[in-house]
RNA sequence: CGCGGGGUGGAGCAGUCCGGUAGCUCGUCGGGCUCAUAACCCGAAGGUCGGUGGUUCAAAUCCACCCCCCGCAACCA
């Protein structure tokens, strides 16, 4: 089987209600992943990361089981992939059992090969909190986020060899300068590894919810949780498919767990004798007034409640829009608003809308013959699809869509120019057929490059325009000349694709 | 102490790695058009690119020092 491109956000940690930035990485994953299907074999992995001494917590708070917190909380996570649009491959959970058995497999290997061995782990340790302090952080024996006073725990844990991996992650990271995006992280990354590194405490004596260690405790949830990557695709079970897969093409997460997915993670995974990721991307922030969102601070924004009020697709959109991907970006419904307005509701709605209805007053709505093959537009826009191609691949959203909106533009300007109004009063037939022609088929155009952005909104384009064949195809073959909207189509004028939004609610 | 990110016209941001007319969106002002979601198109005003010094024919971009804002400082995930 050929190579697929593997895309993975982190499995998302589930004592709690999922929040924005959570839709964040699924709806950058899924522009990608819906970008490389429409070339090649493409798997899109996310899932729930159901274990460790917080889901216990949540669970015992609410009176329920861990396991049926777990149970209850996963559907609203699927909901909300659903709500935006996500389409996965699959949907992977640390509690089934084709997750665990690996789990206990990979932690009998690693003890074998002595990367995983038997220690003491010793530390100042806040029993409220559940943390363990270093020394510096005391302040007066006391922790320092609550003001109580710490103890001193020690117990026999197993220990991950990580330090043994250090020198191997240099070279690594020097060899493949771009394996950890953006360079900042990667920058960062590189700083901690010269610092230096400890081995990890890969068990937990005290807590039962986890895979079980033989003699005793569980795993530590985040060896735990980034096995996923490769148990979801058959590491351990089926060879083939595994490296299929395997190095994944891309993992993406929030650049706040940057550190276990470019340090720990390949230091397991060549522990298991396995290569580390193709790229790892960490993307930034959300932040509402400069701060960062936080269940803590209360500002948290609700996702189910932004979809319905300006839709998925806009908020999709607004997303990968408003900020280079990789950099923090400050969220507000003002901002949401304004881009909806200007590029959706102004720039692309109100010229579909204006190529529709022109196309209904002076053809009945029926897509004329053109002359395709010498448009000016044909010429200029012929490398676009390669170049968004390129630039989703790369996580470059906001210049995708910045290259795309020139097409918009330009459509714009061609009416402007050529004035089918006039060409119509005056009886100038061809030269009117062929400015339609051109709008109707640069708005095809639109629809297929904009699809992994807004697919529910483009497909209405895309029937709207009554274009043949189907919106996901190859673009090597749909884009691959100006001139694949049929002549002799229907089209269908119907309500605006982004009503424009009247005033700006802010909750 | 240390590490990382940021400080660019009224607002929000690109550009800084690989020096060479400072760009985009929104807003403001003026004009055009009437097919369209009071939308669209054209033009204008507005910035000594945080500060100081240095390198250079040339610096937002490189170097040094300083000021301000934010994050990290590891085994909670």
């Amino acid at each position: 089987m050929e190579r697929a491109y593997y895309v993975t956000t982190p499995i998302y940690y589930i004592n709690g209600n999922p929040h924005i930035g959570h839709a964040y990485t699924s709806v950058a994953a899924d522009v990608v992943a819906r970008t490389a299907r429409t070339f090649r074999p493409t798997f899109f992995l996310t899932g729930s990361d159901e274990h460790g001494q917080k889901v216990a917590n949540a669970a015992a708070a609410a009176g329920k089981t861990p396991q049926e917190w777990c149970d209850e909380l996963v559907p609203r996570w699927k909901a909300l992939l659903k709500a935006y649009h996500v389409e996965y491959d699959d949907f992977i959970r640390t509690t089934q059992p084709r997750h665990m058995e690996i789990v206990e497999r990979v932690f009998a290997r690693l003890r074998e090969t002595g990367d995983v061995y038997r220690g003491r782990y010793e530390g100042w340790y806040c029993v409220a909190d559940e943390t363990f302090w270093p020394e510096k952080k005391i302040v007066e024996g006391r922790c320092p986020t609550c003001g109580r006073p710490v103890e001193w725990i020690s117990e026999e844990d197993w220990f991950f060899r990580l330090s043994a991996y250090r020198d191997r992650l240099i070279e690594h990271y020097e060899r493949f300068p771009d394996w950890v995006q953006p360079r900042g992280v990667y920058n960062e990354m590189l700083a901690f590894l010269r610092e230096g590194l400890d081995d990890l405490s890969v068990s937990r004596t005290n807590l039962e919810w986890g895979v079980p260690i033989p003699d005793g405790g569980v795993v530590y949830v985040w060896l735990d949780a980034l096995l996923n990557y490769i148990t979801a695709i058959g590491w351990g079970k089926d060879e083939t498919r595994f490296h299929t897969y395997w190095p994944a093409a891309l993992q993406l997460m929030a650049k706040d767990i940057a550190r276990f997915h470019t340090i720990i993670w390949p230091a397991i995974l060549w522990a298991l004798g396995e290569a580390a990721p193709e790229l790892v991307f960490a993307h930034g922030w959300i932040t509402i007034d400069g701060q960062i969102m936080r269940k803590s601070l209360g500002n948290t924004i609700d996702p189910f409640l932004l979809a319905e009020r300006f839709g998925a697709d806009a908020i999709r959109y607004f997303l990968l829009r408003e900020a280079p991907f990789g950099s923090d970006f400050s969220y507000s419904e003002e901002k949401i608003a304004q881009r909806h307005n200007s590029d959706l509701a102004n720039d692309l709605g109100n010229l579909l809308q204006r190529t529709l209805a022109m196309l209904q007053r002076y053809r009945d709505g029926i897509v004329p013959e053109g002359a395709a093959a010498e448009s000016q537009l044909a010429r200029r826009f012929a490398p676009l699809p390669v170049v968004t191609r390129e630039r989703f691949l790369d996580l470059r959203f906001r210049e995708a869509l910045e290259g795309i909106w020139e097409l918009i533009t330009a459509l714009n300007q061609t009416i402007d120019e050529r004035k089918p109004w006039t060409l119509h009063k005056e009886n100038r037939t061809d030269e009117l057929n062929a400015v339609l022609y051109d709008l109707g088929e640069g708005l095809r155009w639109i629809a297929v490059l904009l699809h992994p952005v807004m697919p529910e909104r483009m497909s209405e384009m895309w029937e709207q325009l009554g274009a043949p064949g189907r919106i996901d195809e190859d673009w090597s073959s749909s884009l691959h000349k100006w001139g694949g909207l049929a002549p002799l189509t229907q089209t269908a004028l119907a309500a605006p694709l982004f009503p424009k939004l009247d005033a700006v609610v802010t909750s």
